[in-house]
DNA sequence: ATACGATCTCTAGTGACTAGAGGTTCAAGA
DNA sequence: TCTTGAACCTCTAGTCACTAGAGATCGTAT
């Protein structure tokens, strides 16, 4: 039975975002000792570094307490946990593509600018005032 | 002059966004017509314009703030608003490389499991449970 | 016994909006 | 000119996933 600050450190996770995700549901609140302090043993520790883990690959915290059902229950399909894995998947794919096109963008307007002229001229503030100076739609 | 609706229109920020802006000082508080209604001419537009366009690549409501602030004193360097775009470019490369990370773990996460099993041997599951599976760090 | 770091709860703040309530104004048609 | 109804107004609260701080209590080492 290990503190709440030694979870903290096992996990890499904050204490007060490990109190969020007992209020959020995903965490089961722990035993407490008499002076009401939190006291967890190795299945809370084993449960927070799931959702660390999940939320380090970015699923929302939405999305883990679908997983986390679906660990509760060995019965069901993999299908759903396959859906969700796939639909974060492609979440980030689209993250990636939309940032692939502002990084062209950025990096065109940034190179049009050798920072040594007024802001009078500025190639930035230019390219930001008029859409039209862009090549391409974003 | 015309409405904060028109305004939206023209712009395709929708209207409490723009009130938001308002608020938070990137957009100087229009005129109003004897009934308290915003009335927006064109520099109004061409702000705005600035705006969205700066908010579609990403740069937060501060740096757009700054961008502003340079905007109205052209005798200032250039140098300035060229840090701005330069961190702002480094910070979306970051959020690309980050992103590719997951995108290579989730899919050989989700390529481990077919979606026919039950979750007791759920692939997706195992993975996020037990780190060590992954390939590299994240 | 005392000191002091760790813990407790509670409230509020972050960024960039979005939603809704409840009331007022504008503009077009009769 | 009147009426209707869409558009507008302000204000509060909610979103997500935390983070920060206040003020009080607890646990443990000396």
């Amino acid at each position: 039975m290990f503190s709440i600050g030694e979870l903290s450190r096992r996990t890499n996770v904050k204490v007060p975002t490990i109190r969020y995700y007992e209020e959020s549901g995903l965490l089961d609140a722990p035993e407490r000792t008499e002076g009401n302090q939190r006291r967890y043993d190795a299945v809370g520790l084993e449960r927070l570094s799931f959702i660390k883990h999940a939320r380090d690959l970015g699923f929302s915290i939405e999305a883990i307490a679908a997983l986390i059902d679906l660990q509760g229950h060995p019965d069901r399909s993999c299908a759903e946990a396959n859906d969700i894995a796939t639909a974060q998947l492609s979440d980030v794919r689209a993250k990636i593509k939309r940032l692939r096109a502002l990084e062209k963008e950025l990096a065109r307007i940034s190179k049009g600018c050798d920072g040594d002229g007024v802001t009078e001229d500025c190639y930035v503030l230019a390219s930001l005032s008029d859409h039209g100076l862009c090549e391409r739609e974003h």
